[in-house]
DNA sequence: CATGAACGCGAGTCATTGCTCGCATTTACT
DNA sequence: AGTAAATGCGAGCAATGACTCGCGTTCATG
């Protein structure tokens, strides 16, 4: 992030500033394009033409597709990593719909900033090598989930918690298209209402005796 | 579908029989392809290869990669509109397990044998005229799903009603991955948990005074 | 069997698109 | 100003994939 100094780390390109900026708006560029369009339809000069840059540009900061959808998707999993630490079983004690807050509204923020996240993480034309990459975090996200709902319904097997917990994630999966087409003034409406859906669904888990 | 016949209508092709099976196992093989790498990303010679056939003979049946996917989307489009007619307002008098099973275990049926419906008619890399083409469709399911949700919770108002059915076939919509990569052993389960997952949501729904 | 039409093939064509290359411009530092 | 490196361009190169064409095969009929 920061080399202005001469002596340089790492990296030591020079004149960064500007690079970086490029960086970034080729990656901003890259994620509308990505998630309008999917993976395979987007193409590189798609992308450049958004940032408003030539695809010679583009190539001089990655060496080509592939290299643009893993920084972001490398991004994204840096973002999911964090709000991850959030599934921790200790919320179990909350109530419910409190719960429900916590974890949802960063989620669900992160989301609708990030269009282009799941169709990165789970379109079903991304190059086979960028969906292995982040199988290990779908898995880790699924067993906190599974973690998160064995301590509110401790009745549960640990088979049925696994296949509650996949549900849960595929609900979620599921409303995200519904988050990028909403207008923002009914935003905090469906927001509640995808609260209210895991509501029901959690309070029959853990109802079950 | 019956043309024996020699007088013939419409389209009075003459030797249908092979011609006939090989534009079901064309559209079977696509299917199959579409759905294992969505719409940009499946190439008509992989189609055709699934199929067993070559490129030109696949070109003898359809005019271009678009066309196929048209001949799907309609032959699910038609099935769709069938299914779509279990939606009725009457089944709010029934035990809303039940209303759920009547419901849900066709169209899992169906989306379990048809995979690539949803690649069709949902993926962000569709043909825009594809998409033009079943708004309609899925304008009418979330129109019946808001009605029989009315009938179930009569005090919601329309625009709630409106934004409930939405998420509750975004929900579903989510699940449908889960469907085709469950082994078939786990299959009652995990149809048995989205039925949890409606009625829980539903539950809420209904529960509000 | 003869014949014409449907069927089938697969190498080849053409447009698209990922990507490169040579050269011009900007910037940081002397 | 002088410089060298970083940045920028956009016309093209090459690979991919949608689609065609000419010819051979199979089949229903007379």
């Amino acid at each position: 992030m920061a080399q202005q100094v001469e002596g340089a780390v790492a990296a030591p390109k020079r004149r960064q500033a500007r690079g970086e900026r490029r960086i970034a708006e080729l990656l901003e560029a890259a994620g509308q394009v990505f998630a309008e369009s999917g993976y395979s339809a987007t193409t590189t000069n798609a992308i450049a033409a958004r940032a408003g840059v030539s695809p010679g540009t583009l190539y001089q900061y990655f060496p080509n597709k592939d290299a643009i959808a893993d920084a972001l998707a490398e991004r994204f999993a840096a973002e999911l990593e964090t709000l991850q630490r959030l599934l921790v079983p200790d919320l179990a004690a909350l109530p419910l719909d409190e719960l429900l807050s916590r974890v949802l509204d960063p989620m669900l923020r992160f989301q609708l900033e990030n269009p282009a996240c799941p169709v990165l993480f789970m379109g079903p034309d991304v190059p086979q090598r960028l969906a292995d990459v982040h199988a290990p975090l779908q898995a880790s996200l699924l067993a906190g989930v599974a973690d998160l709902l064995g301590a509110l319904a401790p009745q549960l097997q640990p088979d049925e918690l696994q296949r509650s917990a996949a549900v849960a994630l595929h609900m979620f999966k599921g409303v995200l298209p519904l988050l990028v087409t909403t207008p923002p003034a009914e935003l905090p409406a469906l927001v509640e209402e995808i609260k209210t859906m895991f509501l029901g669904y959690f309070t029959v888990l853990i109802g079950r005796g």
